[in-house]
DNA sequence: CTGAAAGCGCTTACAG
DNA sequence: CTGAAAGCGCTTACAG
């Protein structure tokens, strides 16, 4: 009992050749209308699907991304993960999810990435030690960090243009008037969290103001907390940047508690423009973080590496937008 | 130039013969713990790998399960998806992530599964005709639906037991002193929404109260709108029931910013337990779905299948929790 | 326990 | 454009 139909069944009933079979399957292979025609009608009476396996085998290529990510619980990286799955799925490219505990990517995660011999890799928000990373670059496998930048300019990332952003965001408080000014770190050593907290303490320094840096983790209760401890220290600022959104309702939640009103007492501004940054309840300032074009340029990168291999690399950067709300 | 080593070489080096490298990676093949080490040094030493591929073409079989998502603006899928990859991930499985739009699987996500040979499919908030499944079943791929059943019985569901926490949650509005209820419904004709409405519409009748029923979909910004439209329509219950969290949430907003009273003038339980129902700025009453039971039924029933299909069905429905917080 | 050999289902030069 | 044949890197009876 054979359960798969392969090629040389469709072959005998079509009447041709197992090779012709294989060309009308195989993009570029040149045959005739005809004998494509009889062996579509017969793949289609038994049922024929190419085996993928036989074929990553031989060409010893893939039509599987690696996509990693770690936090899942930050409603912004859903999204981003929905967006990277519709764009592959454009170009027949399947996506292989890995979840990662750690800021930096688990040996086994790589190997499971190794094993499949995955087409290209996107690491969203985690870094990896640069021995793994060269590792890839050994398989000619091209790989982009997404949202996050190593300090080795050897590697590809796309990110929203954090430093930008971070001093049009002073600019903007400092319009508000705001003087006295906080910046709500996220994880440390992210280089997300220390690009934002760059460009916003440049702009601060021009104008000879000194801001306080409170270290949280880019998660709601890690904001609350926060929040919390600056007011129950006394020492609420005017305005606080924080370093996400997700962060950022937990302070606007905290300062909500301690009866803070927000903006006329504080002004808060967030990062990503996360769907609930939205929400009557919040209503929160932020900056967007061009998330479809910054998955658009990830894919472009990673379709013509994968068409042929270059190792190039490059940071890319996208603007991004402030968006006004309430808390400001 | 060959990029790839091979079982052939790591024999070479090894003074063995292929077949017995292939035996040292092969789970079940008996090896000598002499020629094993002599196997795996020399492994080592060219950095050896054994190809999936080749390894999927002969055994017909693959370590990849492919997940199906749809919602995964809803905070409660993020977690599912954790939790199966960690799940999965413990027993060498990984995750083929496929978003689909529509609350039916489209044909081309079922191709990307078939190619792919996927080991077995979790379905976990969307549907699929029945004679897609058949073609899974066709095929000896066990299919899991996550919290959603089929209206055939042929399939397995995994899900919490929705028609009691319907119950429940009437009994628990009742004790509470209302009477005059609403259901704000998710999409129609999910088993979810309609199981959770049936038990609450049972219990309800049994007592001989009506109960108005209000069709939203699963949303935060369908929940906002539902209960908007309730309000300025004048048709305030006592109680809602909200056939999910992130429209609870929704619902919470906007009876807040039409200044009523929560729980004074109407009370509010949700269903789930997302993170966010505990947030300070909610504190939402809600019914709690025990993912990790949930997924450890999923993943059980699939890695016994995969060891020996039968292609047995059953509703797995795990019981869930009434969390009680400051909206009732 | 081990090796030689067949074969999984394809792609791809090579002739024609 | 098409077919016969080699070969991708494994697993797996089959002998020994």
């Amino acid at each position: 009992m054979k359960s798969t139909i392969n090629a040389k069944d469709v072959a005998k009933l079509a009447g041709v050749s197992q090779s012709s079979v294989s060309r009308v399957y195989f993009e570029g292979a040149k045959v005739s209308e005809k004998t494509r025609r009889k062996v579509l009608a017969a793949a289609e009476e038994l049922g024929y699907r190419p085996n993928e396996f036989a074929r990553s085998l031989i060409t010893n290529r893939t039509k599987i991304i690696g996509l990693v990510m770690k936090g899942v619980q930050n409603p912004f990286y859903p999204q981003v993960l929905t967006q990277f799955t519709a764009a592959f799925k454009k170009y027949g490219y399947s996506v292989l999810f890995v979840h990662t505990n750690n800021d930096e990517i688990e040996t086994e995660d790589v190997e499971t990435l190794l094993n499949y011999n995955v087409a290209g890799v996107v690491i969203t928000d985690a870094t990896m030690s640069l021995n793994v990373a060269e590792s890839f670059r050994a398989h000619h496998i091209p790989l982009v960090f997404f949202n996050r930048k190593l300090s080795s300019s050897d590697f590809y990332s796309v990110c929203c243009n954090n430093l930008n952003a971070g001093r049009a965001i002073a600019e903007y408080l400092l319009m508000q008037g705001s003087a006295n000014m906080a910046y709500i770190s996220g994880n440390e050593n992210t280089s997300t969290s220390l690009e934002r907290e760059k460009g916003f303490s440049e702009v601060l320094a021009l104008h000879n103001l000194e801001y306080k840096k409170h270290a949280s983790d880019y998660t709601y209760g890690g904001g609350y907390a926060t929040a919390l401890d600056i007011i129950e220290a006394g020492e609420l600022p005017s305005a606080f940047f924080v370093a996400n959104d997700i962060m950022a309702l937990g302070v606007l939640d905290a300062l909500q508690k301690k009866g803070v009103a927000v903006p006329e007492q504080v002004k808060v501004i967030g990062f990503d423009n996360i769907e609930m940054a939205s929400w009557p309840g919040y209503e929160l300032t932020t900056w967007e973080q061009p998330i479809e074009k910054m998955v658009k340029e990830t894919v472009k990168y990673l379709l013509s590496e994968m068409a042929g291999y270059t190792g190039s690399a490059q940071s890319v950067e996208v603007e991004g937008t402030l968006i006004k709300r309430k808390t400001t």
